[in-house]
DNA sequence: TTATATACTGTAAAAATATACAGTATAAAT
DNA sequence: ATTTATACTGTATATTTTTACAGTATATAA
């Protein structure tokens, strides 16, 4: 597929974003009023760009005669892609460009808790668990864990995914592998930020 | 919703196949062609009474300005639903409608290499390869497998998961718990069918 | 039998829309 | 220095399209 510069993919998710309010596709005039353009000629222009690169067809003296052939959006096709992070040493697993490893098509409801996103095991120490290294644990982003819970859990800038156990002041993050060692916090001493919970596992054989 | 009759619902259905074709609603004069009406009064008066009773908006002034709120066609709600199936101990797992348990929307592209159902787990016969019982281990159904793939074999009228592992005559399906044996079947003397193989996991938290 | 709802035909005009043509401006490439 | 591509403005017009108005026909309900 052809390159689109930068006004070419303006016009294109314009096209997109209107179809996906209204049910159909806007005319030349109401994309120029979208983007500010004062000629109905530069909406025209840029169409035809995108339909001489294959983007969209234009039946030729349909009103909205617009159809989108591949989408620049291209989540609406083949369902929602949730973003992979990566389960690094130090700082917050966040949702931010930079952290997320890739996306992989999922719907969010696949589990029967929604979920915000994928955390890619690091590590061994929830193998009895049956959670190995690199299967992808979705997490959904809530303070709201009762103990027993597979959280993910911030201690200064150690991110880390385990069992949650409280009892008063007592924090407990429990590994599932006999040759780690419980994790213990004193909540009077220490700050603990809970990030979210688990609600299922995806791993690719 | 308020029922239509029997030429409203022609009208709607009209307008979505349209839709569907295009990607942008018809306008009067091509539901009339559609339909055999010979004014465009008629598709109007149709559309009114469908705006009426709140399946479509129509935008005043536009061309082509519908949009379709309650479809006739539900087809395509929310992306592909995967058939789960139970693993059982006798009859293979087939696609049969009574042996699909549910089915859950998940992409068939969510792991590396496409798939057809999911297998639920029964037993602890893998729980060393950290797979638990009531886990769904996506099949892709195949006999092309490997040795030391996860595969899904019945013998007899006995279906089971286990790591494929054939050396000549020997088949060996290959456990991952120690409380369990290999079972080896000499392929002279019995049939061993592969009904597919592995390509992913998912558990429920 | 007289409404009332459904289901159209036929016409026409106002408004929306696509689209051609003639320009302008700018940056990058040759 | 000249071409080429991108990115527009501004105008005009033919065509498409909506939409109102005036009818016709038929079946059902009151």
């Amino acid at each position: 597929m052809k390159e689109l510069t930068k006004q070419q993919t303006k016009v294109l998710t314009c096209v997109e974003v209107y179809l996906n309010k209204t049910g159909f596709p806007p005319t030349r005039a109401e994309i120029c009023k979208e983007l500010g353009f004062k000629s109905p000629n530069a909406a025209e222009m840029h169409l035809r760009a995108l339909e001489k690169k294959g983007y969209i067809s234009i039946k030729s003296g349909s009103s909205r005669g617009i159809s989108v052939l591949q989408s620049q959006q291209e989540y609406e096709q083949s369902g929602v892609q949730m973003p992979v992070i990566g389960l690094v040493a130090a700082g917050s697993p966040t949702l931010a460009e930079e952290n997320i490893e890739k996306r992989i098509p999922c719907d969010p409801e696949i589990f029967t808790d929604s979920f915000d996103y994928f955390l890619k095991v690091k590590g061994l120490s929830m193998i009895d668990a049956g959670i190995h290294e690199d299967d992808l644990v979705a997490i959904k982003k809530t303070t709201d864990v009762k103990n027993g819970d597979l959280v993910v859990v911030r201690l200064e800038d150690e991110v880390t995914l385990k069992y949650f156990q409280k009892n008063d002041h007592l924090l407990e993050l429990i590994p599932a592998n006999k040759d780690f060692s419980t994790i213990e916090v004193d909540l009077r001493k220490q700050e603990a930020f809970i990030e979210g919970k688990s609600v299922g596992l995806i791993r690719t054989h």
